[in-house]
This record gives structure tokens, sequence and C-alpha cells, in this order.
DNA sequence: CGAAGACTGTGACGCGGGTCACAAACGTCC
DNA sequence: GGACGTTTGTGACCCGCGTCACAGTCTTCG
């Protein structure tokens, strides 16, 4: 149970997300996290794991610990689109935790991955006791919804490749490593996986990709991206 | 100030939205509301009149007293996409108020229109000594992201017709009345209106409803559009 | 090592729907 | 009741991008 919160020395769990380094628990009694961590489970999932599916009951928070973890929605033809990519010390599942309504968007295991969830009443009770824990909640609600809007901006009125210009961003952002090359994309992902968060097809995806690649804006490394002239991008 | 508040006999005042009315204020004590509407400012805007733009820096929130806001961003090339169009008694701009950060998206007049404002810190102060408020936020908030996902999805994997035909829904269940030939939208929209809102041309959407038209699924009556069967649409 | 499977690369083709260019119908203001 | 601005109706054309159908290349595992 919540070993998330296990500290010693350099030892696996050194990877693992603790949760006073959240953002949700920025400027939190300490006292008060640590017995949310206490009545946190912990669950595995393993590699192509469903842990929930649309149209759920909700009733938790989860936090990637250590892992992978993909949300996508299902279009009537039933493809995939996938909505977001979330690695280790990311929240999500907020919202059904929140309103009890039933998840919007599902959610599996894109590898072996460790979850922490914080149940409805676990979290309400800390709700009660903590009004920075509100003003935590409100921020990061709103971040979403920025978030979303951003994304919703870009899907109606962007044409495809801008739409993967707007992803490469933000994965050299959130998960790139500057290199003397340029900011080398540490998130590997095949091109089907990424045309599925572009929502198009994995042919014009790879189309567009070796256009860049062919004026220099960027390297392929066989799966691993090099982004180069993100401005231009 | 907080003419909103007024309450009286049958004079015009009646059509206007009492804030006590509303959703977010549902369960909280009422001389927290008066307070707040006391220190609420009223503003009325010309039709076609701009409240604010993407970009400006926020801190209030607003209620629609009377009359019909837009909300929209505008793409890269210039062109206004509509996200939402309000009618009395719709809160916007609740994100910006909350955070503080730049608005998103604009927000103009469609019409004459009144309408309420409340500032960062009138809205945090009741926020302070009212926890259901706090509720009240955190489902508005809530709603406010299964809504920008749905429409989300929507935008992503649907075509042109079959977001049209969402929109026709939403118009219909927001803003119908239930008539011997069918449910009919009371919100006239020109069809170049209609088109900004589900992101495709005037003409395109001029013929998909002609075609509707044809099938018996809807009459057009000028502006005013009646629904016969939205099941089918 | 060799075969099977996953991933990547590329052309041919088609369709949805945007753009353009009008014509017709309606409103509304002197 | 013209006359002008706005809204609606329609066809011709075009382009982005999805689909299909392959051919290479890498990976993995018996």
């Amino acid at each position: 149970m919540a070993d998330v919160q296990s500290s010693g020395a350099a030892t696996d769990a050194d990877r693992s997300v603790k949760l006073e380094t959240l953002d949700i628990f920025k400027g939190i009694d300490p006292s008060t996290v640590e017995q949310i961590a206490r009545k946190a489970q912990s669950r595995t999932l393993e590699k192509g794991e469903l842990l929930f599916n649309v149209g759920d009951m909700s009733d938790a928070l989860y936090v990637v610990a250590e892992g992978r973890v993909r949300i996508w929605t299902v279009s009537a033809a039933g493809a995939e689109v996938t909505l977001n990519v979330l690695t280790n010390g990311a929240v999500f599942g907020e919202i059904g935790m929140l309103d009890g309504g039933v998840r919007t968007a599902g959610a599996s295991a894109m590898l072996r991955t460790r979850l922490t969830s914080i149940a409805r009443r676990t979290f309400y009770e800390a709700l009660d006791r903590d009004p920075q824990l509100v003003r935590n909640v409100i921020d990061l609600l709103c971040r979403r919804l920025r978030w979303t809007s951003a994304r919703m901006e870009d899907a109606t009125l962007r044409q495809a490749p801008q739409r993967l210009a707007r992803i490469l961003g933000h994965l050299a952002r959130d998960h790139g490593k500057a290199t003397p090359r340029g900011i080398e994309v540490v998130l590997k992902l095949t091109q089907s996986e990424m045309a599925q968060w572009t929502a198009m097809s994995r042919e014009g995806l790879n189309k567009v990709l070796n256009r860049w690649a062919e004026e220099r804006l960027l390297i392929q490394d066989r799966g691993g991206l090099i982004v180069r002239d993100l401005e231009r991008i």
C-alpha cells in the first residue's frame, strides 16, 4: 500500500513518484499528505492492460508512479484516438473522482505501469480540512481546461501538419532532453502511436515527418526523434 | 450596481437573472450571495461590442443578465470560430477569474446585452467563507471539462454533418421549445453564424441543411428552425 | 540463422468539403 | 415602390488527406 511513499537508499523506489512532490499537493501540510498516502492504494498494470473504459463508474484519481498511460476515446467507427500520454508524476482521472460522473475517456497502460490511486472519500476529507488543497484543485482544473481548449482549437482550425507540429512541440517540452544535435524526444513512440494522437493516418504522418527530415528540421533515429528547429515547424 | 438583483412587480427587471437562481450559487447562504451581488458591477454592451479579447488580462467572471454573448477564438488565418453562444443566466469567464491567467477566447455581444460582473477579490472572499461554494465551483469546472471534451471529440473524429447535428441537438435542448410540428429553436441564427459555430463553410452548411429539409428531418422557416426528428440526424 | 511479425516508406486513387462565382429571395429605409 | 444590403441557394472546381496496396527494413525468437 502506498509504496510510492517508500523513501530509502538508492533503490528502484527512487524512480517512484512521491505524492508530496506533485503540484496538486504543493503547499499542503505534510501530515495531511501523509494521511492521504497511507490510505492510497497501489496497483500495477501489465502492458496493454485496461485501467478504465469510457462509461465506467469513477471513484478514484490516479497518479502514475512509474510507467506510461494512454488516455483515449473511441470514434463511432471504433477507431481509438489518443488524447494524451502520461508518464511519471502525472495525475489523471480527477474529474470523475471529483464529480462522481462516468469516465468520458479510457485509460490503459502502454508499458508495465505502477499507479497510486486515491479514493474520493479520502480526497474529500482532505479537501474539507485544507483550503490550500482546494486552491490547488481549482488550479489543476483550470490548467486542464486551458489545455483542452488549446487542443480543441488545434483540432478544429489547424491542418494535420500543424497539429503534428503542436504535438512535437509538446513532446519536446515535456519529454525532451537537450543535446548538441537538438532536442531529443525521450518518449519513444511508433508512427502509428503518433498518428492516433494527432488524429491523422499513419501514412500521412510518415510523409510529413520525412518532408521535415529532408528540410533538416528534425532527425529521425529509428523511433527516437530529435527536433532541431522547433520554431520553424 | 447589481440591478440584476432588483426584484419587484412585473417589470422588465423580471426577465433579468437573479444571482441566487444560478447553479453556482445553489445551496449558498443567501446573505453571502447578497453580499456578492452588492459588490457586483453591471454593464451594458451594444450589439457587436467586444467584452474581452484573446490575451487580455482577466479579473472577473460574468453573468448574462439579458442578451446574447458569443465566445470565440481566431485561427491563424484570422477566421473566427464560435465556441458557444450564451443567453440569460449563463456564467462565463470563470477560468480567467479563478486562475488569473489571460483570456484564451474572446467574448462579444450579439445583441444589446446586460452583464453582471463579479471581481476575483469578491469571489475569493466568498470562496474562503463558504465551503459549499467551493464544491459548486469544482462542479462547474468539471462540467465545463466534460463539455469541452465532448466537443473536442466531435471536432476531431466526426465529419462536418455530424458536427452540425450535434450543434442542432444542443440548440434544440438548450434553446428549443416543443411545438406540435417539432422542437422549435428559439435562438435565431443565420447560416453564417451556425457555420462559424460548426467550423464549416456557409455553403457546405446550407447544402446539408437543405438535404435534411428534403428528408423531412427539419423545417426551415427563415432562420427559425424546427427540428422534427432529432434522433435520425 | 532464418522466418515471422512489427514498423517504415511511397505511390495511385477517391472523397469530403472548402473556395469561388454567381443568382435569387428577402428586409428595410428613404 | 425602388434600391441597396443581407441572407440563402447552387453549381464548378480543387486540394488535403485518408484508404488501399504494396515493398523494404528491423527485431525477435525458436
